[in-house]
DNA sequence: CGATAAAGTTAAGGAGCCTTACTAGAGCCG
DNA sequence: CGGCTCTAGTAAGGCTCCTTAACTTTATCG
């Protein structure tokens, strides 16, 4: 396999630098050790662990938190990395809830809020977002200056050349430019921008379900459908960020393989997997079958687990096809993980088993099926989760400057 | 994004082995440059290139090849990597042909045979790799022990714990355990296997249409149907190497997502994505279409470039079923180019058409649609390219060993 | 033939790592 | 209680390898 890494020179500042970075990332996944500790795990020596770990002491991203008695001998000190060394802004903007949370570099959650998007115009939009995330900036006792970085999840995808959001046709005056670019400016904190689905797949492999899966794909189904995958602790986003938009799979109610020739497609069935699968399919579906009032997904999983039977049959037509999709993602990418989430998430219980019984008719590659952990919050924490790690790297590439 | 890199200390010993590989590298892109040319790019010292250069060319991985006068001043010495420092042998086992190739550290082939595959037997089969292999290393009159690493394609996934092939329907015998062992064993040469399409695709992406895409795909179609992805420069296999399965997508002629209700099983349709769209295929659809005789998937693509009414109707078809394949992989991968190739390779002209008709009403996602430019070497160059990588890194590391 | 420019070498200096040897502190044991 | 042993951490010296700067060599140009 071609594609080198680094190619840079490696000169001793280069070379002091990978081990500072080498002795943080420890620091971080043991939590707390000592420099006799880190000496021995890293297999660097003594002394260029003291030295080393004093210039991060020195530069803030690290402190000694207490001692440890061994069995025997001098009791050590423990060194721990700073969570206030820095803080990531994760946002979460879906149809009806915005979610705003800070998060400090260990991943803590410092404050968070979660309100009504009642916006209909990009201008309520991004006020909204800005407003909110200034307010829980504020509510948290953060300098905002310490706020390094943030990610903001959205459908569709965003285009960097463009600079503006495509494909969310859900959120009305999304796709309009700059946008993005304003909201960076006014909250002073750099802004990337990424898929919902992509986000909530990041958060669940970090969090949830997905951790140590080393290729799950996360089905976000909820006004809309997408597909996150996360390949190796990473999220792979296809050749332009279009990678999981499952919405577009060929689907026999649009025009099958078949009936291209004879010409006899079929009435009720919706035009694209999309409006077949997401949550508003459920209630044409369980229409169709005969409920009727003020129908939303949830009444009709609700009604199904009372034993409706228009209902129940809405919910096994749904399983059907989210098991279509299913089938095809595991043809394709071989997933050992396929997590099921977004506004369904509350009912899985009732769609696995349809799910898992469709799945052995389709197909011999069965993956693991499971309900997302984090329900709601997966975009959210995916968000965080993403500008935690750019923030946890900044704030290392800046420990020269200031401090 | 989580998941770090590198979990060594970096001493000064590695120091020394990244600037060395650093140099080596860019020398190979390069193909030939002076030492003051090298210190220019990669940022180094020109005391430093001398002295790295030095160690390289003393373990017999870099030499002078000339000179080069500049517009002014003292003309410079010329390096270049040796390619004769190792060589990698590459073998594609098909059903009707084996190909073995040794190729030098440059990639270029020096020796290699196409051989019919009539064996019926494991035995017979690792005997004739065996003895071909032996073959083409003597013809190319490199000694035995410099070939450091070899890798083998074949249809199927090789399972490291379990030591042999599976999933390889069209190779008689070939699944049985420790045939890999054994030929690795009698040819003194470490030998890895990979999955057929996986490696054509490698091979495509390296020397064919795919460079230099961001993410794309390879569908072989011949006894089989395949797909191998490339994404960054590196194969993406799932989490247990199946990825690209695409035989097993759900077809509407095993069991549509509609027809699951009403029960109305179509009947000439076949069971598996697979046997529709394979060569056979081919030949199926256009015996059912009124084509008779002794038919091959050759000779239905002549007849339908002579204009059979039965066989363009069969290459139209084949066109309709491989949109079903392509527009699936696209929703879900994002590739920015999908190649065609295997058995189908020669008449990819008959099919582009029907493909991307088809595909347009299938989904709105249209990736550029290419046949191999490779064709049956494919798969063998993919092998080549493949065993070169590792036969590089192999050489490399061993520099301070013997020489 | 001297000025200029590029390639490459030599010499000096320095950054950063390792090893060795030491000090500091804590428990155990006679 | 003093010495022994074991671990944590520090100090000093040495080694490797990189850089800078000056110098040599060799070519072209006026």
């Amino acid at each position: 396999m071609p594609a080198r890494d680094t190619v840079e020179p490696w000169n001793r500042q280069r070379l002091r630098a990978g081990n500072e970075r080498l002795l943080l990332d420890r620091l971080r996944t043991l939590g707390t050790a000592s420099r006799a500790q880190l000496a021995r795990e890293t297999g660097l020596s003594k002394p260029t662990v003291s030295s080393a770990l004093a210039s991060l002491e020195a530069a803030g991203l690290v402190h000694e938190v207490g001692t440890r008695a061994p069995e025997r001998g001098r009791t050590a000190v423990l060194y721990a990395p700073d969570p206030a060394a820095g803080y990531a802004l994760g946002v979460d903007i879906g149809r009806g809830w915005l979610r705003v949370a800070v998060v400090d570099l260990d991943g803590r959650v410092v404050a968070r809020a979660d309100v009504r998007n009642r916006a209909r115009a990009s201008a309520a939009l991004t006020g909204l977002v800005v407003d909110t995330a200034r307010r829980v900036i504020g509510d948290s006792g953060v300098d905002p200056a310490r706020v390094v970085h943030g990610v903001i999840g959205t459908p569709g995808v965003y285009d960097e050349r463009q600079r503006r959001v495509r494909y969310a046709m859900h959120l009305p005056g999304w796709g309009r430019a700059g946008l993005v670019d304003r909201m960076c400016e006014e909250l002073g904190v750099p802004l990337e921008v990424h898929n919902d689905a992509n986000l909530a797949a990041l958060g669940e492999y970090t969090y949830g379900v997905g951790a140590g899966s080393r290729l799950f794909a996360y089905i976000l189904i909820g006004p809309g459908l997408g597909m996150g995958i996360v390949s190796g602790g990473r999220l792979f986003t296809g050749a332009r960020g279009l990678a999981g938009e499952i919405g577009f799979l060929p689907w026999p109610g649009r025009r099958g393989p078949k009936t291209a020739e004879a010409g006899t497609a079929r009435a009720r069935e919706p035009e694209r997997l999309e409006d077949a699968v997401s949550g508003t399919a459920v209630v044409e579906a369980a229409r169709s079958f005969g409920m009727s009032g003020q129908l939303s997904a949830k009444t009709v999983f609700d009604a199904a687990r009372q034993g409706d039977a228009a209902a129940v049959r809405a919910v096994e037509l749904e399983g059907e096809r989210i098991a279509h999709t299913v089938a095809a993602a595991a043809a394709v990418l071989d997933p050992d993980l396929v997590v099921l989430g977004g506004g369904v998430g509350h009912s899985v219980d009732l769609l696995l088993g349809p799910v898992r019984e469709h799945l052995r008719a389709l197909t011999p590659l069965r993956p693991v099926i499971a309900p997302s952990r984090l329900g709601e919050d997966a975009v959210l924490l995916g968000a965080t989760a993403t500008a935690l790690d750019t923030a946890r790297n900044l704030v290392f590439e800046r420990r020269t400057g200031d401090a």
